[in-house]
RNA sequence: GGGGGUUUAGCUCAGUUGGUAGAGCGCUGCCUUUGCAAGGCAGAAGUCAGGAGUUCGAGUCUCCUAACCUCCA
C-alpha cells in the first residue's frame, strides 16, 4: 500500500466518521514558541486552549511535521527523520476514550479490500497509564484485546502535555509485534524495537501546572472539556504496510534516496557508513523542499538557519559519496515527484524552491573553498613547526567562523597524516552551547510579559475585531498593562496599554501597520493611541498616552480610529497586493511575497530574486501598476474555504492561519490574495504608485519601495521642481541632463587632476626656495629649513622625499623641515642609506628636535615625522638638529 | 538573541611595534609577436564600509553604527 493510499484510507475512514477533513498548515504557523509545527495537533491548539471556538467538533487531518531536535540522529536509526506526516483524529469536547479506542483498532484491523489497513489482531498491543483503568476497560471488554496485551506505564511514556503549563492528560498508545526476530518476548514495556510504536491515543482531560520535564509538574486540575488527540506517523504505518525495515526505504522516500545514489554512483545497502549518508540526503532534501515551499530562506538565524544546516548536510553527504557537481536541483526535483502526489502545491512551487536551493549550494560551495585555503595554510604552518596535531581551537575557528564542516578537518587532517584534537574541539563547541544557553535563560524574564496578556484573554476573552466595517466603535475596557504588568487605572500622563472587548483599531500583522487614534469616555477622559499589537493571538493591545481624566477597567469607552491615516495605509496595502500580483506576472511564481511593511503613503516589498531588478523590469511592472488604477477595479473582500481560494488563484503567503475559512482580498479579477489586512475600496483612490527604488536585504532578496496617492504625487511634483531647476542651471533640456551631468563631472574630475598636477609641479619648482641651497656639515649634506605656511605637512613630506632622492647615493643626504600651521608645528626628518651607515638615522634627528618643541613623534631611520605645541622653539630644535649632525659628522 | 569573522583599486587579496597605501588579474596606450589564458614597456584607477575618539600623525589603537559571512540557541 502505497503512502499515498494510507493517507487517504485514514481521511475517509473519519469523514465517514462525522470527522471535518482539514488539509495540512503551512509548517510556520504564527507561534512564537515554536520554529516548525512538530505535531499534529498544532493547528488546532488555540482550540484546545479555549483561545477560539472550534468550527467543528471532531477533525482529522494528515499534518506535515518538522523536528529538527535530533538531526545527528536521523539515518543512523530506522525511525528519525527530520520530516514527517502525522495522520490524526481529534474530538473538541466531543467524543472521548469510549470512541478514539475503537475507531483506532477499527482502521488498523479491518481488511484492506475494506478500506482498512488489515494489521491481525494478535499482533497488536495497547500500553495505557498507570491507572487509567477505564483505557483498560475499553481495551479489554469493548475492543476485546486481551489483558495479557494491556500494559501499564508511567508519567514518563504515557502521559503527555506540551511542555508548558496547560492541557494535558494520559494517553493510551497501540504497539505492532514484529517478531521474535526483531527482539524479546515481554511487550512494548520490555523493547520497543521489537513492539513498534504505531499510534498514540491522548485523552486531555486535565491542566498542568508549571515544573520541568516530562514528569516533575503537578497536575492542578480538569479541563471543561474533554478533547481527543491522536498522532499515527504516516511514515512508521507505510514501512510496516510496505514490509521494509526502516522509514527511509518507504515508497516516498525511497524515490529520493535511489535518485541520490544514482548521483553518486553509490549503492544503497552495501555497506553501513555510505547507507547512513544516503539516507540523510533523503530525509534532509524532503524537509528542505517541504520548508522552502513554505516561505522558508536560507539564512543565519531562526528557521533560516535550520534550513541551511539541513541543505548542508545534504550536500556534504553527497560529496561524501562522490559527487563532483552540484546536485540540489536534482535531489529538489526527485522530492517534488515523490511528494506532490499528496502535496500538489509542490508542483506550483517547483521553480522556485529549486532555485533557492542550488543557490544555496553555491554559497557553501564558497565556504568549502575558503575553508580548504585556510585549512591547508593551517596544516602546512603546523608541520613546518614539527607538529602533528591540528588543536581543538583550529578546527573550532574552521567551523564556527568559517563554516567549514567538522568531519571535513577530519578527513583532510587524515589525508596530512595529522591528527584532530577532537576532545578540545568538543569542548570548545559545548562551551558555545553554554552561552547561547545562558543567554537564552536571561531573556526568558522578557516572555513573562505574556502571562498578564494571557490572564486577560482568559478573563474577557477576544477582541472583536470591527474595523472592516467601522472606525468608530463603542467598547468596554477589560485590561490596562503597563511594563508587563496588569495595573488598576491609568492617569493622566501615564503610557499605558488599553485592551479592549471590540475595538475598531487594526493591529499590526500582515505587514500592516497598527492604526493610531483616540479612547474617549463620555465624561471627558482622553487617551491617544500610537500604535496597537496583539502579543498573543485574539488580543488586541493598544498603546496609549492618557492626555486627560483616568481609565479603570470595566469602562464604557469610544474607540475612534484616525481614518486619514488608515485610508492612506489601506492604500498602501492594496499597493502592494497589486505590486505582488504585477511582479508575478513579469518574472513568475518565483517572486513571492517574504514580507512586507505598509505605512500610511509608502511600502516596502519583499520577495526572493537571485539578482537585481533590471529597471526595465522595474518600469514595465510600475506601468502595469499604474495602468490598473485606472481601471478602476472594485476591491473586495470574500471569505471562503482554503479549497476555493486556490482555485481561483489566490496568492498566498506562508504562515497562513489555521482553520480552513480564509478571507481573500481581491482586486478587480486581476489579483487575487489572502490577507486579514484593510484596503482601499477600488483601485483607482490609490491615485499614483511610484516606485522609489530597489535594493538587497541580504542574500537573494530584493527589496522594493514605493509611494501611493498623495505621498506619491507630492513625491513626483517635488522631482519635477528639482529636474526645472537642474534643467534651468545647465541650461539643456530634461532628457539630456544625466550626459550633461555626466560630462560636467568629468571635465571637473580632470580640471582638479590638472590642478594637482599643477600644484606639485609648482611645488616642484618651488622646492630649491623652499629647502635652500643646503649646506655641508663635514662630509654631511644637509637642508634645514622652514616650509612655507603654504603647504600642509602631507606636502612638505613628499617634499623632502623627492628632493631626497635628487641627491647622488653616494653622498650621505639628511633633511630637516618644519612647519607652522594651526598654533603647532610639525616636524620632518630623512636620512640615506649612506647618512643611516655613518649613524644618522632620521628618528634621531628627529627627537633631538622634539625636546625643544614639547612634542613626540618618530619613525624609521630614513623617514620619520612628529610634532609639537611650542612654535617657539623652532630656532632652538633646528640648533640641536645641527649639534647632532655635526657630532656624527665629527666621527 | 549570544559568540567569532570580514569590509583596502573593476575583481581576488597583502599591508609588521601607529610613520610615503601595495601585489596579482583585469583595464588603457605603445612596442613585440602568425596561432594559445603569449611577451615587453608605460599609464589610469582608492572618501582604506560609515561616524566619533586617542595622537604631532590612524588602513593600523578604542568606542559606536551598517552590510555581509559563519557557528550556537
Amino acid at each position: 500500500m502505497d503512502s499515498a493510499e494510507i493517507r487517504s484510507r485514514f481521511l475517509r475512514f473519519y469523514a465517514d466518521r462525522g470527522h471535518q477533513v482539514v488539509p495540512s498548515a503551512s509548517l510556520l504557523l504564527d507561534d512564537p514558541t515554536l520554529l516548525f509545527v512538530n505535531a499534529g495537533m498544532v493547528p488546532f491548539k488555540p482550540y484546545f486552549l479555549g483561545e477560539a471556538p472550534a468550527p467543528y467538533p471532531r477533525a482529522t487531518s494528515v499534518q506535515k511535521v518538522v523536528r529538527t531536535l535530533d538531526i545527528e540522529e536521523v539515518g543512523r536509526t530506522t525511525r528519525h527523520a527530520s520530516f514527517f506526516q502525522m495522520a490524526g483524529n481529534f474530538s473538541f469536547g466531543d467524543y472521548f476514550k469510549e470512541e478514539a479506542i475503537p475507531f483506532a483498532w477499527e482502521l488498523l484491523t479491518k481488511s484492506v479490500s475494506d478500506g482498512g489497513y488489515g494489521f491481525p489482531e494478535e499482533k497488536l498491543w495497547a500500553t495505557v497509564y498507570l491507572d487509567d483503568d477505564e483505557a483498560i476497560d475499553i481495551w479489554h471488554k469493548k475492543v476485546g484485546l486481551p489483558l495479557d496485551r494491556i500494559q501499564r506505564r508511567g508519567q514518563a511514556d504515557n502521559f503527555w502535555s506540551m511542555g508548558v503549563p496547560g492541557p494535558c492528560g494520559p494517553c493510551s498508545e497501540i504497539y505492532y509485534d514484529r517478531g521474535p526476530d526483531h527482539g524479546r518476548d515481554g511487550g512494548p514495556v520490555a523493547d520497543e524495537d521489537r513492539y513498534l510504536e504505531v499510534w498514540n491515543l491522548v485523552f486531555m482531560q486535565n491542566i498542568r501546572g508549571e515544573g520541568p520535564g516530562k514528569e516533575g509538574y503537578p497536575i492542578i486540575g480538569d479541563l471543561p472539556a474533554k478533547n481527543i488527540d491522536t498522532g499515527m506517523g504516516l511514515e512508521r504505518m507505510a514501512a510496516l504496510l510496505q514490509g521494509v525495515d526502516n522509514i527511509y526505504e518507504i515508497d516516498t522516500t525511497r524515490g529520493i534516496l535511489d535518485r541520490a545514489a544514482e548521483l553518486t554512483g553509490a549503492k544503497y545497502g552495501k555497506d553501513h557508513k555510505s547507507d547512513v549518508a544516503l539516507r540523510v540526503i533523503a530525509d534532509h532534501a524532503r524537509t528542505c523542499a517541504f520548508l522552502i515551499g513554505d516561505g522558508v530562506l536560507p539564512g543565519n538565524e531562526g528557521r533560516g538557519y535550520v534550513l541551511r544546516r539541513l541543505m548542508r548536510r545534504v550536500i556534504r553527504n553527497m560529496r561524501i559519496l562522490g559527487a563532483q557537481d552540484p546536485t540540489m536541483g536534482e535531489l529538489i526535483d526527485a522530492t517534488v515527484l515523490t511528494m506532490a502526489p499528496q502535496y500538489p502545491e509542490l508542483n506550483d512551487e517547483a521553480n522556485r524552491i529549486r532555485q533557492i536551493a542550488v543557490a544555496e549550494e553555491g554559497v557553501f560551495i564558497q565556504t568549502l573553498k575558503a575553508g580548504i585555503t585556510i585549512f591547508d595554510t593551517a596544516a602546512s604552518k603546523i608541520r613546518s613547526s614539527g607538529g602533528t596535531t591540528v588543536s581543538g581551537e583550529q578546527a573550532f575557528t574552521l567551523h564556527d567562523t568559517f563554516g567549514f564542516p567538522f568531519d571535513l578537518t577530519l578527513e583532510m587532517a587524515a589525508e596530512q597524516g595529522l591528527e584532530v584534537d577532537e576532545v578540545g574541539f568538543r569542548s570548545l563547541m559545548g562551551q558555545q552551547r553554554e552561552r547561547a544557553k545562558a543567554d537564552a535563560r536571561e531573556r526568558k524574564s522578557g516572555l513573562t510579559t505574556s502571562t498578564a496578556y494571557r490572564e486577560i484573554l482568559e478573563h474577557g476573552g477576544r477582541t472583536a475585531f470591527t474595523g472592516y466595517s467601522e472606525v468608530d466603535s463603542e467598547a468596554t475596557i477589560i485590561g490596562l498593562v503597563s511594563e508587563g504588568a496588569t495595573i488598576a487605572v491609568a492617569a493622566q500622563g501615564d503610557h499605558v496599554e488599553i485592551i479592549l472587548n471590540r475595538s475598531p483599531f487594526y493591529a499590526e500583522s500582515g505587514g500592516q501597520l497598527g492604526d493610531r487614534g483616540r479612547i474617549i469616555t463620555n465624561t471627558g477622559c482622553v487617551a491617544d493611541v500610537y500604535d496597537v499589537q496583539m502579543p498573543v493571538a485574539g488580543l488586541f493591545v493598544h498603546r496609549a498616552e492618557v492626555k486627560r481624566g483616568e481609565f479603570t477597567q470595566g469602562l464604557s469607552v469610544e474607540a475612534h480610529v484616525d481614518i486619514y491615516r488608515r485610508r492612506a495605509i489601506s492604500r498602501a496595502h492594496t499597493a502592494t497586493h497589486m505590486i505582488h500580483r504585477a511582479f508575478r506576472e513579469e518574472l513568475g511564481d518565483t517572486a513571492t511575497q517574504m514580507g512586507s511593511e505598509n505605512a500610511p503613503g509608502r511600502l516596502r516589498f519583499d520577495f526572493p530574486s537571485p539578482k537585481a531588478i533590471s529597471p526595465t523590469v522595474m518600469q514595465t511592472v510600475e506601468g502595469k501598476v499604474n495602468e490598473m488604477l485606472l481601471e478602476d477595479l472594485a476591491v473586495t473582500a470574500q471569505n471562503m474555504t482554503q479549497e476555493q481560494a486556490r482555485k481561483m488563484g489566490a496568492m498566498a503567503l506562508f504562515g497562513e492561519k489555521y482553520g480552513d475559512s480564509v478571507r481573500v482580498i481581491s482586486v478587480g479579477d486581476w489579483a487575487h490574495e489572502l490577507c486579514g489586512g484593510t484596503h482601499a475600496q477600488r483601485s483607482g483612490q490609490l491615485g499614483v504608485v511610484t516606485f522609489l527604488g530597489e535594493g538587497s536585504i541580504g542574500a537573494g532578496v530584493r527589496r522594493i519601495e514605493a509611494l501611493v496617492g498623495a505621498d506619491a504625487y507630492q513625491f513626483l511634483a517635488k522631482e519635477h521642481i528639482l529636474v526645472s531647476r537642474l534643467t534651468d542651471m545647465l541650461k539643456v533640456p530634461a532628457d539630456q541632463l544625466p550626459e550633461r551631468i555626466e560630462r560636467t563631472i568629468n571635465s571637473l574630475k580632470n580640471a582638479e587632476r590638472d590642478l594637482d598636477r599643477v600644484k606639485a609641479a609648482q611645488l616642484t619648482a618651488s622646492l630649491d626656495d623652499i629647502i635652500g641651497i643646503g649646506e655641508d656639515i663635514g662630509a654631511i649634506r644637509c637642508w634645514i629649513f622652514q616650509a612655507p605656511t603654504t603647504i600642509d605637512a602631507a606636502q612638505m613630506r613628499d617634499l623632502v622625499m623627492k628632493a631626497k632622492g635628487r641627491n647622488r647615493p653616494e653622498i650621505p643626504v639628511v633633511m630637516f623641515g618644519t612647519l607652522i600651521a594651526d598654533g603647532k608645528v610639525s616636524a620632518i626628518a630623512t636620512a640615506n642609506e649612506k647618512a643611516v651607515e655613518l649613524g644618522l638615522g632620521a628618528n634621531q634627528m628627529l627627537q633631538a628636535a622634539l625636546a625643544c618643541l614639547d612634542g613626540r613623534g618618530g619613525g624609521k631611520p630614513d623617514m620619520a615625522q612628529g610634532g609639537g605645541s611650542n612654535i617657539n622653539g623652532v630656532d632652538e630644535a633646528v640648533a640641536a638638529v645641527k649639534a647632532l649632525i655635526a657630532t656624527k659628522a665629527a666621527n
